[in-house]
DNA sequence: TTGTAAGCGTTATCAT
DNA sequence: ATGATAACGCTTACAA
């Protein structure tokens, strides 16, 4: 006996379009499919299909195809709340990933903390309480509870992290690379007093890698290191000591871009300049350049390629479950030569770079 | 006859779980669907069915549930590229439509069109050529092409605009009440000579309707407009040549928090200072504080509570496909008053705002 | 070359 | 109160 079910107005299914051309709903789905070598369908045949398709607005049913496949084709991007994630969850990761998944027939799916939990909020992200995935990618969620860690590996879902240094099923910046590619620079371009100024804390990695690399340029030239951490409650204090002094440092490497803006403040208040009076670079070309005195001297973070990378990692994971681990992949970030750091740079004609807009804007 | 289908391996179903718990599955899929009255399962039965369904690990299979309810319980979130999305898509808005789509049950489902397209990319996002979302937010997405247009028309989604202004079926804000609170402020602080300047084209409605509010207010008063666009490629020309007159404004009502973080670099450009020289007032309180000589003036934007009425909304349509049009919603921005349109400002204390952190920077 | 039918995991109905 | 069973739309093995 059949019985109707009817919620929403279905839109058509194989079985419709099969009825519309005259032929068996299995056809169809070879068709549509693009198995068509399999059965050996006529042109013609293929033809009145696509149009009978077409002509009814067919689509498949995601969750059909789904249950019948063992596969979603969906992929979690797991991703900090505001509060959390300071400069981590970047549009550009999110093109990367989404291209590439896209690409491969994947949707992505955005998975969060709650970022105004409630008493009935569940902390657990519902995403993890069902099967809705085939792979997650988790971009820097450095509040991952141990529940939660448990709940996720309880799922069984291949998890590749993004933007964490981790042996195995990771995608990551050689931060200690760029920071020593930065050093160099400076140290090329003349400078000698270089401190090293961060507004972070330094729980993600590349904080310590950057100030690893920083350290080690420093001490292979027997040049004093400076480390100038700048408490932003503090409310630039640390910075404008430092900046008074007469022995004041001839550049500052700014763990980044960020934190060069930030800079930027103390160093005007005190009537300087730079280049002409320091040399100031930043990280992570984030864009900043309208914002600043002088385009600034950065490194270069492939983020996109690195959301691809993830994305290309964890479809491994999931086609081929047997080789749960892979290893990590580590990327090199590039030095973005500005004038921030050119002595004399001032009076060289501003470089125009018009189609530039601040990615972190977004 | 059975055949074997094993792509991936399957989590436990509720046939496991009736199978462990010695019940049927009917059984199970009432309890753990919470329709125990229905059936009128004895606590102790719940109770082991639960703990069975705990020990096995049970998640509900998305693709089957959404397959039996016709309901996919995904929304997806459009939203421009980066090169696009200035200012759009901030991280509020995805708390926002996270929080309160997970509140209820939904999944949010990233929509995006390819930021690389490539020959082989097609335009068209997958997510509208199947049948995989209940219903769509659209966080003003600019360039949506007819053909986009279409498909979207042609998917029979409910679709609700965030962002953009529309008489039905959208969610925004009123920024012309805003730019009158503002104008008023900026007039009640004794300014005259303001002027309003942004670097923005105006594509978007909010640019004119903030122009339309400061205008009318000025005109109300008797005050002379002064619009001061400044196009970025030009370097700042435009503002440099306005503040160098004798008569330059007394007040700048910049379009946006980014604009006046970019106005204040030619501020200091001439040795000026805010609010001594000149007030600066911005819009959106984007945070960027920490960047500035005096913390901005500026209009806050609801966007958590807009990204959760535009959820609120699309609910609605999902579930009253009768009623396919519903009122928009508009809402209306807050002034926050910092010490940069404040005169004599600079020689108060400046307020702490420590545990703020730029949310554009995500 | 085309058609038939099994089965994916769930929900909900119906008969016991 | 419980168990058996249909149905959702799709893919695919196999029969014709």
């Amino acid at each position: 006996m059949k019985r109707t079910i009817k919620i929403r107005k279905p839109s058509a299914t194989q079985d419709d379009v099969a009825t519309a051309a005259g032929v068996s709903q299995a056809v169809v789905s070879a068709v549509l499919g693009g198995r068509t070598g399999k059965i050996g369908a006529s042109e013609k045949l293929q033809k009145k299909i696509l149009a009978a398709a077409a002509k009814l607005g067919y689509r498949t049913d995601s969750s059909a195809r789904a249950m019948r496949m063992r596969r979603f084709y969906n992929l979690g991007y797991f991703t900090a709340n505001v509060s959390q994630a300071v400069e981590q969850d970047r549009p550009e990761f999110r093109a990367g990933v989404y291209d590439t998944a896209a690409a491969q027939g994947y949707q992505v799916t955005m998975v969060r903390l709650p970022s105004r939990p409630t008493a009935d909020t569940n902390p657990i992200p519902q995403v993890f309480r069902e099967s809705h995935l085939d792979g997650l990618i988790i971009n820097h969620v450095s509040l991952l509870t141990p529940e939660l860690e448990r709940v996720v590996t309880a799922s069984g879902l291949p998890v590749v992290y993004l933007n964490e240094k981790r042996k195995s099923n990771a995608v990551y910046v050689d931060d200690f690379a760029g920071a020593r590619i930065m050093t160099e620079h400076l140290l090329e371009q003349g400078y000698r007093r270089i401190a090293f100024s961060s507004t972070e804390s330094g729980e993600h990695y590349s904080h310590a890698d950057r100030i690893a690399g920083y350290s080690k340029v420093m001490a292979e030239h027997k040049l004093p290191t400076r480390l100038l951490p700048a408490d932003t409650r503090r409310c630039g204090v640390d910075i404008l000591d430092c900046l008074k002094t007469s022995k004041r440092p001839d550049a500052i490497f700014c763990s980044s871009d960020f934190h060069a803006l930030y800079f930027q403040r103390f160093i005007h208040q005190l009537g300087l300049h730079f280049p002409d009076d320091l040399g100031l670079a930043g990280y992570n070309d984030d864009g900043y350049d309208l914002f600043l005195e002088s385009p600034l001297t950065t490194m270069s973070i492939p983020r996109y390629d690195m959301g691809k990378a993830a994305v290309e990692m964890v479809l491994k994971l999931i086609t081929a479950p047997e080789q749960p681990k892979v290893p990590s992949v580590c990327f090199q970030p590039g030095l973005v030569t500005g004038l921030s750091t050119q002595r004399g740079g001032s009076h060289q004609q501003r470089p125009p770079r018009p189609d530039r807009w601040p990615g972190s804007i977004m």
